[in-house]
DNA sequence: ACATACCTGACTAAAATGGTCAAGTTTAGA
DNA sequence: TCTAAACTTGACCATTTTAGTCAGGTATGT
């Protein structure tokens, strides 16, 4: 059971962002030097952070991104859906009355998954980009 | 981030046994039958099991697997590390000074992936087998 | 003896991951 | 108006992980 590094930079970059976009939009290429994240990579990401309305971005010269809502409105919740980070813990599909391994009725784990996957997100949903900030108010990097 | 198939089949498996192992020992075949789990995967499960302690076996005819502990000692924890399911959320080495992707200095969503994973192990260090049992002891499978 | 069931290790197809690369379009500022 | 900075899109790819399979064993109750 692991995080991916899609979900990790995603927020890595909008902490960043969050520190930096007061005045200016900010510019992919300072993201990816500030936290050593490739530059393509981050276009992937933001691509689709900006789908969900996350962040907004202007293009030319002296462009970049700016988050959309206030940090204490993003909650972490928000980001890894949106770049699909989606936790999945049960096995079947949720809705559907059958099991996994395609069984007629719900396996003697379902509820177990079901439980863990409230209580992850439960997490996501408390936690937002402004609860990052002020852990990390005293780095400068 | 998601859960694998082998950590959720160990459990299934060793939920089953807590059922069918009071009498004789239970072989992967019947486990494999009821479950729905491929019996050569259940073997490479079932090492790792019992390299951990959490069931014993016996050969030849009539063998089969038990738990080595009482359903309310196993938890759930312990299961998943058995099977090498560990929760890792954090990308550098917690140890080390040192941050993930080479850095001199802790990222910034560190602390929040180390909060993360303890959140998560603190689920697993409360859930037992026995809890597992209570929630389905009215389904036959 | 022989069937049953555990045991071990090697192997592999398919999927996911973590990117790279190429070819744009847009726009601020000189 | 020219140009460079920065966003945009889509294809591509190497590596790793996953979820098994396969081919041999060895032990033991009947
Ligand atoms: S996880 Fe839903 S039925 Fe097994
Ligand atoms: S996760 Fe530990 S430093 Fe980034």
């Amino acid at each position: 059971m692991k995080l991916t590094s899609k979900g990790r930079y995603a927020v890595m970059a909008l902490v960043d962002l969050a520190r930096f976009d007061t005045i200016n939009p900010v510019s992919l290429r300072d993201i990816s030097l500030r936290q050593g994240i490739s530059l393509d990579y981050l276009e992937q990401i933001f691509s689709k952070l900006k789908k969900n309305q996350i962040v907004k971005s202007t293009r030319g010269t002296q462009g970049g991104y700016i988050l959309s809502k206030k940090p204490n409105e993003i909650k972490l919740n928000n980001i890894l859906n949106a770049v699909d980070e989606k936790v999945k813990t049960v096995q079947c599909k949720k809705e559907s009355k059958k099991g996994c391994n395609g069984r007629a009725t719900k396996c003697v784990t379902h509820n177990l998954w079901d439980e863990l996957e409230t209580h992850i997100n439960t997490f996501f949903e408390k936690k937002s980009l402004q609860d990052l900030l002020k852990d990390n108010s005293e780095r400068v990097n």
